[in-house]
DNA sequence: ATCCTCCCCTAC
DNA sequence: TAAGGTAGGGGAGGAT
């Protein structure tokens, strides 16, 4: 804008002259004679008003740069890229220098209007005048923009709402703005294909599913469980053989094994193994990618963004929009920028790494971290994208394999079970170590993968896979249990969460060792009976619940969490209707009725910012309200038309609204 | 006492 | 952009 005042007086004595002759191919002076031009980006005034000033003074004008006849290369803004490329004899000037010559009435001398090298000063200060923009749409909520700059395309929308989004770094937020929200550009050049699916899309629900995560370790558990209970249905008394055999040769090689092992222990308690497979989607990730074994690396969504999305350095965009668009606006809000080296904006992803191999964990990455984050702990992190049709097959071999060892499991999620061997060890006479040796090297065989494997009489053999990690195995026998426990954190006791680690800390009670020196009735003041309880047993190793074969289903539920952002009633009853449908057709699937209908919401804190830094339910209060149904049902109208009753209950703003679920009990 | 509703917490 | 689902256990506090 420092030059603002000037081009502005050229360009309206430009405009009176356009007006003036514009009709007429009058040629009006021939100042340009032997001048041939070849405008580079963006320029003002235009390359067309260019084009016409040549051609109405003399000049010529050339689309396309020939080092032969162009004589003149006219640009505001040379980027250091393509000073690289200039032949030595190249001249860039200014187009001042075209609207300055004909006010002289002749051709002045190029030298003050030279544009030699970068004009922009450093590295990371790119200016945006090169930019040509073009309106493809406007609605009531957004305008969406094609800019053209140094011959990438960019996607830009401007949502109209009331705080100003910026995906780099933290969540900023300048109130009172219309939103600039996304800038993309898109390598590819010609297509603009992304568009944001709306909430109310049908495909909505489709997308969004096909692609969480937690959807589908939500839905693998049920059926491997579902699998679980089948064995245990149909196959009941059919004790499994298949390695049975190899067990018991197995037995003649380790008898002297044996015959210690089982004149120490006797059987005095359950034998339970807990397999767990090793960073199981990596695992699986690198099974059709043995080439990147050995590296640290992360499946993510994100790996499958950045050659097609990057985001741009959003703050000259946005003062480059500003003045463009004749938006009043006010900034109020530190920007944060991107770091302009980092080409692409990996370091700014949100996206949530699912899962990472122990090279990447080296390092410090864990599950659940940003992408972002990651990458900047870890810059030679390699991410691959998810591929859940191959976790669901390798999850479906290892039940197989599992399954054949013994029926009594418990399927705790889709690469995680738990195997009550107590039969097992007695009737092939091998101590349980043996047999998760052997139970391992099959899996490995079978999947490629590695599993790991805790045995121990009860819950603490989840403790000890942990222990057994990566690629191997521990066991914890009942009288170690006190003392094992004493060297685990709190959050490693199974059922042990944040909240719980919280709470445990106003106690006083940082470590597993101080838990066990609580007395119950502290415990159980505080936490409740049972959880006061489970907590004391807990720390003592005591548990004692079975290997769970089958528990019948009391729910089925469709939540979305994400992307909920509704502003009419209309949506919102779409919506509901979309996601009514999807959780009365699991709830036929598995052919029962439900006799209470629950609608779950999330709404945006009153303290949230409006727009989270994902593009998710951010900071929320969650309700709950339910119906209980006269009769058994799994017709879609009732349920539908109890949702939406649950709705209205609760009055609430429906653009507040960030989560909705709908659960069948 | 026991049940019900509306939460919260946890696990993968 | 990235895709924060899902089921079950349990607690507080009110209703029965």
């Amino acid at each position: 804008s420092g030059m603002g005042g000037y081009m502005e007086a050229k360009i309206q004595k430009l405009e009176v002259q356009f007006q003036d002759k514009s009709c007429s191919n009058e040629q009006l002076s021939s100042i340009f004679n032997n001048v041939a031009i070849h405008v580079n980006g963006y320029t003002n005034p235009s390359c067309d008003e260019l084009k016409t000033l040549m051609a109405k003074h003399g000049g010529k004008y050339h689309a396309y740069y020939s080092s032969n006849y162009t004589t003149h290369v006219i640009a505001s803004n040379l980027p250091r890229a393509k000073s690289k490329d200039l032949k030595p004899n190249e001249k860039v000037v200014r187009p001042e220098w075209i609207v300055d010559s004909i006010n002289a009435g002749k051709l002045l001398p190029i030298q003050a209007y030279l544009l030699v090298g970068s004009t922009t000063g450093s590295e990371n200060q790119r200016t945006f005048n090169n930019i040509s923009i073009f309106e493809t749409s406007k609605n009531i909520t957004q305008s969406r923009y094609k800019l053209l700059y140094y011959n990438f395309h960019y996607e830009v929308i401007l949502l109209k709402c009331p705080y100003f989004l910026c995906y780099l770094s933290t969540e900023v937020f300048v109130p009172h703005v219309y939103s600039i929200i996304y800038c993309y550009y898109k390598l590819n050049k010609l297509t603009f294909s992304r568009n944001i699916a709306a909430t109310t899309d049908s495909d909505f629900l489709k997308e969004f599913y096909a692609n969480s995560r937690l959807h589908f370790i939500s839905i693998w558990k049920n059926e491997m469980a579902d699998f679980v209970r089948y064995l245990r249905i149909q196959l009941m008394g059919i004790f499994p053989k298949i390695y049975f055999v190899i067990l018991v040769c197995h037995f003649f090689v380790f008898f002297i094994v044996y015959f210690h092992f089982y004149k120490k222990t006797c059987f005095q308690y359950f034998m339970v193994i807990h397999i767990d497979m090793d960073c199981f989607f990596v695992s699986v990730g690198l099974l059709s990618r043995p080439h990147l074994k050995g590296r640290p690396v992360a499946v993510t969504h994100h790996s499958n963004a950045p050659a097609k999305y990057q985001l741009i350095d959003i703050i000259k965009l946005f003062r480059f929009l500003i003045s463009l668009v004749s938006f009043s606006i006010s900034i109020n809000g530190a920007f944060r920028l991107c770091n302009p080296t980092d080409t692409g904006n990996t370091l700014s992803s949100y996206s949530e790494i699912a899962s990472c191999n122990y090279e990447a964990r080296a390092a410090g990455l864990k599950n659940g971290m940003f992408y972002g984050k990651a990458k900047e702990l870890c810059p030679d992190l390699v991410a691959i994208p998810y591929d859940f049709d191959a976790y669901k097959d390798v999850s479906n071999k290892l039940y197989t394999v599992l399954s054949s060892y013994t029926h009594t499991l418990e399927a705790v999620s889709c690469d995680e079970a738990l195997l009550d061997v107590t039969q097992l060890v007695q009737e092939c006479k091998l101590p349980p170590d043996t047999i998760a040796q052997h139970i391992r090297a099959k899996v490995q065989e079978t999947t490629g993968c590695n599993a790991s494997a805790g045995i121990g009489p009860n819950i603490l053999q989840r403790m000890a896979t942990r222990r057994g990690k990566p690629n191997g195995q521990h066991e914890v026998k009942l009288e170690e249990a006190e003392e094992f426990i004493r060297g685990n954190q709190l959050k490693d006791l199974p059922g042990v969460g944040h909240s719980t680690v919280f709470r445990l800390k106003e106690l006083g009670v940082l470590t597993c060792y101080d838990l066990q020196q609580v007395s119950p009735q502290v415990l159980k003041n505080d936490f409740g009976n049972k959880t006061g309880q489970r907590l004391h047993e807990l720390a003592r190793g005591i548990d004692n619940t079975e290997v769970c074969q089958s528990k019948e289903r009391k729910s089925v539920s469709a939540d979305v969490n994400y992307g909920i952002r509704l502003t009419t009633h209309e949506e919102l009853r779409i919506f509901l209707t979309n996601l009514a449908k999807e959780v009365t057709c699991r709830l036929k699937k598995i052919n029962l009725s439900c006799k209470k209908v629950t609608l779950k919401v999330m709404v945006r804190h009153s303290d949230a910012p409006v727009e989270a830094a994902k593009f998710a339910h951010g900071i929320c209060n969650s309700m709950s309200r339910s119906k209980n149904l006269d009769d058994y049902t799994d017709d879609f109208n009732i349920i539908m038309k109890e949702t939406m009753a649950l709705m209205l209950l609760l009055q609430l703003n429906i653009c507040d609204l960030r989560g909705i679920g709908i659960q069948l009990s």
